[in-house]
DNA sequence: TTATATATGGATATGTTATATCCGTATTAT
DNA sequence: ATAATACGGATATAACATATCCATATATAA
């Protein structure tokens, strides 16, 4: 199993955008600029975040995205249920039921406890995600970003917002 | 993203090889006609478990699998593992460094922080699934399959087993 | 020794999802 | 009016999951 790589880009995308001056909106082509990515599939997964209401989207010369609330106020679970979705990743198939010793499906009174165990990891999964806030992610971008490209980044912000 | 439909596969099976009597093994083909699984599909995930070293298989006539080792030495995570691997969901690859403002691979000294976050919910995935035994799953059912499906699986192992 | 039942690994086919692009339309600032 | 933008639908391609088949190795039993 692999996760969607669009979640990668949603956290990224989210994090420049929480630089973004007051006001000021960032178009899906500058973004996908900064990160080298293409243009038209990003714009797909923009278009997910915003159904999400995860970021307001502005039409017409000048608009583009910006964030829809503070950035602590955005957990990276919410990011990662924008892109992939909130199906449990554990589809059980009821195969309890099946074949020659299986019984009327109103003699099963709860969900199968195989199925519980896994929905009950991906609960733990879920909360350590939502522990984690976009702002905390600043954070270590902050702490941890290399100089060079943190002026490089100051650079490319200067030059694309007027 | 969805998870392996194997993975549930493995759970079922390996429980009904859990009440195998002592010596006696159950080949593939059986275990697929007990869940109604497509037979050649379910051998190459027992295939896995075998490889993972969670079943011994046993060939020729009276061959087949059983456990090899107790069910409470057997832990969910390591069925799932077997049947799904250990390579990460989450996937880096790496975006910081791309674009106008990437630097040279040199100057990142440690994994991306989004990285992080993402295998530190895994972690908390994988701990969950690892504090559940084959052992708890047995008990699981034995407390909350339907009495008639009990009944009719005692009948199935009884013919099945010679 | 032969026939049979089983697992194994490789090859291949099919179906489903992820990735990516394009286009027509709506909206809005200038 | 024009240009820049988001949006939704359609489509194409690639990757992965699902499923089957076959040849081979191995072990049992007659």
């Amino acid at each position: 199993m692999k996760l969607n790589e669009g979640i990668e880009w949603a956290i990224h995308c989210l994090s420049v955008l929480a630089y973004l001056p007051e006001g000021k909106a960032l178009p899906a082509k500058k973004l996908a600029g900064f990160f080298d990515l293409p243009e038209h599939y990003l714009a797909k997964h923009l278009q997910s975040l915003s159904q999400a209401k995860l970021v307001k989207s502005i039409k017409g010369p000048g608009g583009g995205y910006r964030l829809s609330r503070p950035a602590p106020d955005i957990t990276v679970l919410d990011i990662v249920q924008a892109i992939d979705g909130k199906t449990p990743h554990f589809q059980c198939t009821e195969i309890r039921r099946r074949g020659p010793s299986g019984v009327p499906d109103e003699c099963y009174q709860k969900p199968c406890g195989i199925a519980r165990t896994m929905w009950r990891a991906e609960k733990a999964w879920r909360d350590e995600l939502a522990r984690v806030s976009l702002q905390d992610i600043l954070q270590i971008g902050a702490e941890e970003t290399p100089q060079l490209q943190i002026e490089k980044s100051l650079d490319w912000f200067g030059q694309v917002i007027q």
